[in-house]
DNA sequence: CGACCATTTGATATGGATCAAGCGATGTGG
DNA sequence: CCACATCGCTTGATCCATATCAAATGGTCG
């Protein structure tokens, strides 16, 4: 049923989590020379669900969401992906979500074959492709259980994501509607909307616009998360 | 409770060399010599999450659910695995569920690095083992889908999963018991009986014993699950 | 300014959780 | 072999969180 093409390899060397900045780097500036940056407009497809993989995608500006349709049109987000953020890197052979732009955004795309011919020359580059797929696996497993909980805690748990992309920072800005929000949690813009308004009543977050939010108490949204 | 001493011993180096379609029967018979089988009595810890994830594993009888724990006692299962299957495959470094009998059982017990070793030298084994990664990250993303959809999707989509196992057969027999089922859809044992029982008033399902379910119409099972 | 879209808020409905009881199978000790 | 305790499962009654339906508000851009 897998029928796999391409041949590349992937040494498992010494340590592949917790990479030294100087590791990662070499992978970031080799990967940044091996494609066009192409300019995606709002809404925009990048890849469709079902098609081949046969490129990988870096954020470099906006921002992107990966998604599948169900049959009666209900939509679930995987995972929103900012600058910086590689994507549409797939085990198999197929994009198992689509991916769209979430804004107009720079998107830095990459043939498949060329990393994974980077990747059978250079350990580094291999483990730091092998280490991207536990992330994945580890998004995935944290999503899930996510899903399992309260709205308020899906909700606290979404921002917390989102805020961990700038650790110290306190404010979080967000590129993706309610509605993304929503499909991304498993509940409805309405309920999202609520719950957001909810920790703003009680002092947890700011919401000086609708897509800027201010972390006002941290511990508490930590303590929801759990 | 059962306690499990292991020593851990630092790992893995060598390669990961992918692709090429092959049959696994070679890695199947290759992995079978090379551990001890172990019996685990019901409910038995396998390993723990957080633990260094210094073996795999695989069912030869009996059957296995991965889980995690919540602060607040609440538990998600990640999966459920029959004879034959493979489990405790990990990207990183750290098994990200915990393991346990759900029946008295005999699991094959494989040191890791081993299988690596193995897999540096044979590009078959290596391709079988990322295969099994893609394997696993599918499982967590239809799980992600199937956690959105209302308890009769989720159950039918779950009878679907276990009959998937032996496709022509119209009989099911359920190792685990109903609050393992309810933990690993994120809903209460009420529901999950429940929702059988409306599916055997529909004549869907046939229910002869509790752990013992008849497919009466798939195709009303399979629609439930889009 | 006016049209349009995103977001919030309100009122009501409902699916699944919770609380509670009953039932059936399995095993144990008398 | 039966009485009884235990455990897993089902079923019933009620409650509540979130969905649904509906309307108002606000923000953006021509």
């Amino acid at each position: 049923m897998q029928t796999q093409t391409i041949t590349y390899r992937t040494p498992v060397t010494g340590s592949v989590p917790g990479m030294s900045q100087a590791e990662s780097c070499s992978f970031e500036t080799q990967i940044d020379m091996m494609g066009p940056a192409i300019p995606f407009t709002r809404n925009g497809e990048i890849y469709g669900e079902g098609e081949r993989a046969e490129y990988l995608y870096k954020v470099l500006s906006g921002s992107v969401r990966t998604y599948k349709l169900l049959t009666d049109g209900r939509r679930q987000i995987g995972g929103f992906y900012l600058p910086g953020d590689i994507f549409g890197l797939e085990v198999g052979d197929d994009h198992t979500f689509s991916a769209e732009a979430i804004v107009d955004s720079k998107i830095l795309v990459i043939k498949r074959s060329a990393v994974m011919a980077l990747a059978a020359r250079d350990a580094e580059i291999a483990s730091e492709l092998w280490s991207m797929t536990a992330r994945e696996l580890q998004r995935m497993q944290d999503h899930i259980v996510l899903l399992v909980k309260t709205a308020r805690e899906r909700v606290a748990g979404f921002l917390l994501e989102m805020a961990s992309l700038q650790p110290l920072a306190t404010e979080i800005n967000l590129p993706m509607c309610r509605q993304d929000i929503a499909d991304y949690l498993g509940l409805t813009i309405e309920t999202v909307s609520r719950t957001l308004s909810q920790l703003e009543n009680s002092e947890t977050i700011a919401l000086p616009k609708s897509r800027q939010i201010l972390l006002r108490n941290r511990g508490a949204l930590s303590q929801l998360n759990c």
